[in-house]
RNA sequence: GGGCGGGUGGCGGAACUGGCAGACGCACAGGACUUAAAAUCCUGACCUCGCAAGAGGGUGUGGGUUCAAGUCCCACCCCGCCCACCA
């Protein structure tokens, strides 16, 4: 029977089972199929402990995704599993003696329940976490492989290092120059470190953002194209004046123009020059300023408002330009890892070097001059715009735009220089001095140095007996059985890889594992791989544009390197879904204002929970988390539910409350209407707020309806119900079991199609304006609205003791208005 | 400093290729039902003036194009996000 009142509890728990019980969900791709792909993908979770409404929007939007193609005739594939190493587990570990392991695994139970709670269509079958050894060993396969081609490599990097904690800090974990656990002064450390040669890519992964581009949000494409930052410009050699086998400077401006106005050249302090061309005067103060550079913070170096420091090294190098003499400097406004590590000096036309100059007594030559007199102030500011080029010899008169490419092609044909680009983006730094993540598959010889793991002998598994302390090296260190390995290679005493790799490595191909998630003997089988390769719509938040976004798709391209996938691009489209706040900050657990998915399956049930977070605002826009607006939706269920019993009623035993406005037509014409509306709220950028206030008109329009219980109410309802589907899958199922339409489940239906033809008003409203202002309107029959000869005279006619004057002449849009223009006698 | 988005009622947000601004919902007010409350249902509401019919104003600010501008063009103001001594 049909319970008087929604009971949430007994519908959702009765639906989810079924849809386990039959498999619903699961997709078994040994079968042949002519229906098309669709791959929908969710960015998979941390398992940090609970689920809070923030995880809840990105799965109810995939869903609602999923659920759509589903409906559409797609076989859907729609994955999740868990993105499980990283440092909370260690620190769980730190603080309270748990094993990380055993901390990961509860809690992913837990936020399974929570997922499950939701009713979310995965196929569970696919589930994994990158913590188990089936999934990592094949990151270390890939570390393998890399290494072989020169794409993993080692090398001295200075990293983050907190002197109180004695360990290494990712980026992220430093606060404004302060670690952000005890709040001591972060300090650069030099440390062997291995890296993923993302630059090789830098090229392909710029290019093939055109592949993108409509495709993923404007905003994303952007962030990448800077992030990877290409520069055209020149490479410049300086000889050293009067050094030994014309050794020389090599620096990279995009500035060429400018050349002639260069009167110093700065290396960074950490510039492999910069200590050996020091003269026996200068030595002791330039040794003593670069120690003390690489002592400094990063953040503290790089701080604009500080002013300006540096060091004479004694050494002049020639400008080959105008072969004037020019001092070498240095100093730490130059960075090591940009360009060459050193930079000719422009002050005339760069602020910085202005700065510089001034500061430390520098001359200042103007080589640009702006068209528009007035601009130029030497003395003053740099000026950083186009012109024409003075002081430069053959080059005076010339505009600075040509300039460039002038002085370029000089260079080239003196063996002085060369056109030259260079990338923003830095290669990818993966080691962790950490316990929780991939051991990285490495035996590091005496002999044959850094060797990697046999494949046949992958994976390299986490040992069990690893202590946490929080201090020093990877907890990996001072496991003696991991530590000590023969060499594979030579079989003498040799010493394990002690880190551990990035955890955003794991995230970085997990998309090509649901393909196949139980393969053994490779990561994926390219067959299925290349069957479900790009993934169709990927969601998730913006936060990632510059991380996970990138390093995926670096390692598509790898991957397709390795021949084991055919496609340039693993994510066809992407949607980032805006966060949900609660007092204008991102839910979260650590800032204690997390509305976990539980409270609102609780209190209101699944579908409400979904309903809400999908109703309250379109799915690119941060959404302020409401318990007020979750009522509306509450409410809007509330009465499909009552709906449900008044349409199952039969004739006249309906409802009878109401203006009973809506004729069976019309009823027809509205429902027609929203499944257009629907559709097409879903298929253009996925408007489900829009889509979901269309069906709540629909159902106004049916509480409007005066015989509910008729065969048109039926069909309205019926309707309705498998548009509501992908929202709320519970209440809709059980409605629509309960009222005995077919086909069985709802699950099961397709999504229903509309008539265009009954879209159509039979009586349309004509606007009737004056001077552009709304006046009137009048009610034309349809086939009548586009005939101006009948349209206009009742158009005027409406007028009558409304506006006086003289009306000859008007401007018709059929169908739709007729503006009257007042001409003055 | 560079890049990318935005500015519409008390709030979240609608508005297809320029054509009735404010759909849908929240909150609010009045009413019905009830001993009462909750729930539900009905009604109202952009602002100003008016008893009303109606009139005027209104999509960050100022200008422009157009019969007609939230939408197009120019200038400006403000907010958010990302990057940033990147040579």
């Amino acid at each position: 029977m049909h319970p008087e009142n929604y009971d949430f509890r007994s519908v959702e728990s009765k639906w989810r089972k079924a849809w386990d019980e039959s498999g619903e969900f699961i997709l078994d791709d040994s079968k042949e199929s002519a229906a098309p792909r669709y791959y929908c993908l969710v960015m998979f979770p941390y398992p940090s402990g609970n689920i809070h409404m923030g995880h809840a929007r990105n799965y109810c939007i995939g869903d609602v995704i999923a659920r759509y193609k589903k409906m559409r005739g797609f076989r859907v594939l729609h994955p999740i599993g868990w993105d499980a190493f990283g440092l909370p587990a260690e620190n769980a570990a730190i603080q309270n003696g748990v094993d990380p392991g055993s901390w990961t695994k509860k809690n992913i139970a837990d936020m399974r329940e929570d997922i499950r709670s939701l009713g979310i269509s995965y196929d569970w079958t696919r589930e994994f976490a990158t913590c188990d050894p089936g999934y990592y060993r094949w990151n270390q396969w890939f570390f393998v492989k890399m290494f072989e081609k020169g794409l993993a490599y080692k090398k001295k990097s200075a990293v983050n290092w907190c002197p109180d904690c004695e360990t290494v800090l990712a980026n992220e974990q430093v606060h404004d120059g302060a670690c952000w656990r005890c709040g001591a002064a972060v300090s650069q450390k030099d440390l062997d470190q291995w890296f993923f040669k993302i630059t090789d890519y830098a090229e392909r992964l710029l290019g093939d953002l055109k592949l993108l581009e409509g495709k993923w949000p404007d905003e994303v494409v952007a962030m990448q194209r800077n992030w990877i930052g290409k520069s055209l410009g020149a490479e410049v050699e300086f000889s050293i004046a009067g050094a030994p086998r014309g050794r020389s400077i090599r620096v990279f401006t995009t500035r060429p123009d400018t050349l002639f106005g260069c009167t110093f050249l700065v290396l960074s302090p950490e510039h492999p020059m910069a200590a050996d061309i020091l003269s026996a005067d200068r030595r002791e103060e330039a040794l003593r300023y670069i120690e003390s550079s690489k002592k400094r913070a990063r953040a503290e170096r790089l701080s604009q408002e500080k002013e300006k420091t540096g060091v004479f090294t004694g050494a002049r190098a020639v400008n080959p330009a105008n072969g004037a003499e020019i001092p070498v400097w240095i100093a730490d406004y130059v960075l090591a890892d940009y360009g060459t590590g050193a930079i000719m000096s422009v002050p005339a036309h760069d602020q910085r070097d202005h700065d510089f100059a001034a500061r430390f007594g520098l001359p200042v030559v103007e080589v640009i001059r702006p068209e528009a007199p007035g601009e130029a102030d030497p003395a003053g500011r740099a000026y950083e715009g186009e012109g024409r080029m003075v002081n430069s010899g053959e080059f005076d008169g010339t505009p600075s735009r040509e300039g460039i490419a002038k002085v370029s092609e000089k260079l080239e044909r003196d063996g002085t220089g060369k056109r030259a680009a260079t990338f923003r983006i830095r290669d990818w730094l993966i080691s962790r001095q950490r316990f929780w993540g991939t051991p990285i598959p490495i035996v590091h010889c005496a002999r044959c140095g850094p060797v990697p793991v046999p494949e046949a002998d992958l994976p390299v598994i986490l040992p069990k007996d690893a202590s946490f302390t929080g201090k020093g090296e990877s907890p990996l260190a001072q496991a003696r059985d991991f530590v000590n390995a023969p060499c594979p290679v030579c079989g003498e005493k040799a010493r394990r890889e002690t880190d551990t790799m990035d955890t955003f490595v794991d995230s970085s191909w997990y998309y090509l594992r649901y393909t196949d998630p139980r393969n053994d003997r490779a990561p994926f089988d390219p067959g299925k791989a290349a069957r479900w390769s790009p993934v169709s719509q990927y969601v998730g938040g913006i936060e990632h544009a510059c991380m996970h976004l990138i390093y995926s798709r670096f390692f598509h391209k790898m991957i397709r390197d390795l021949g084991l996938v055919e496609t340039d691009e693993p994510f066809e489209k992407l949607l980032t879904q805006g966060m949900v706040t609660l007092g204008g900050a991102a839910m979260s657990k650590s800032k204690g204002n997390a509305v976990p998915v539980q409270d609102m399956v609780r209190r209101y049930g699944a579908d409400t929970a979904r309903l809400f977070v999908l109703f309250a605002s379109p799915p690119r826009n941060q959404l302020e988390w409401s318990d007020e607006g979750v009522q509306g939706s509450w409410r809007f269920l509330n009465r499909v539910w009552r709906m449900g019993k008044a349409v199952a009623g039969g004739p006249d035993r309906g409802h009878s409350a109401g203006a009973a406005k809506v004729a069976p037509e019309a009823l027809e014409r509205k429902t027609h209407w929203t499944v257009r509306k629907v559709e097409d709220d879903i298929e253009r950028d996925f408007q489900f707020n829009t889509a979901i206030s269309a069906l709540m008109e629909l159902l106004n329009a049916l509480a409007d309806y005066p015989s509910l219980g008729d065969e048109a109410s039926r069909r309205s309802y019926r309707t309705l119900l498998s548009l509501l589907f992908p929202f709320a899958p519970h209440v809709s199922s059980e409605l629509w079991e309960f009222l005995g339409f077919e086909p069985r489940p709802l699950a099961e239906a397709p999504f229903p199609s509309y008539d265009p033809g009954l879209l159509l008003e039979s009586v349309v409203e004509i606007v009737v304006q004056v001077n552009g202002k709304l006046r009137s309107r009048v009610k034309v029959p349809a086939a009548e609205s586009r005939d101006e000869s009948r349209v206009v005279p009742l158009a005027r006619k409406s007028l009558a003791g409304k506006a006086a004057g003289n009306y000859s002449k008007f401007k018709f849009v059929p169908g739709r208005l007729v503006n009257f223009i007042e001409v003055k006698p």
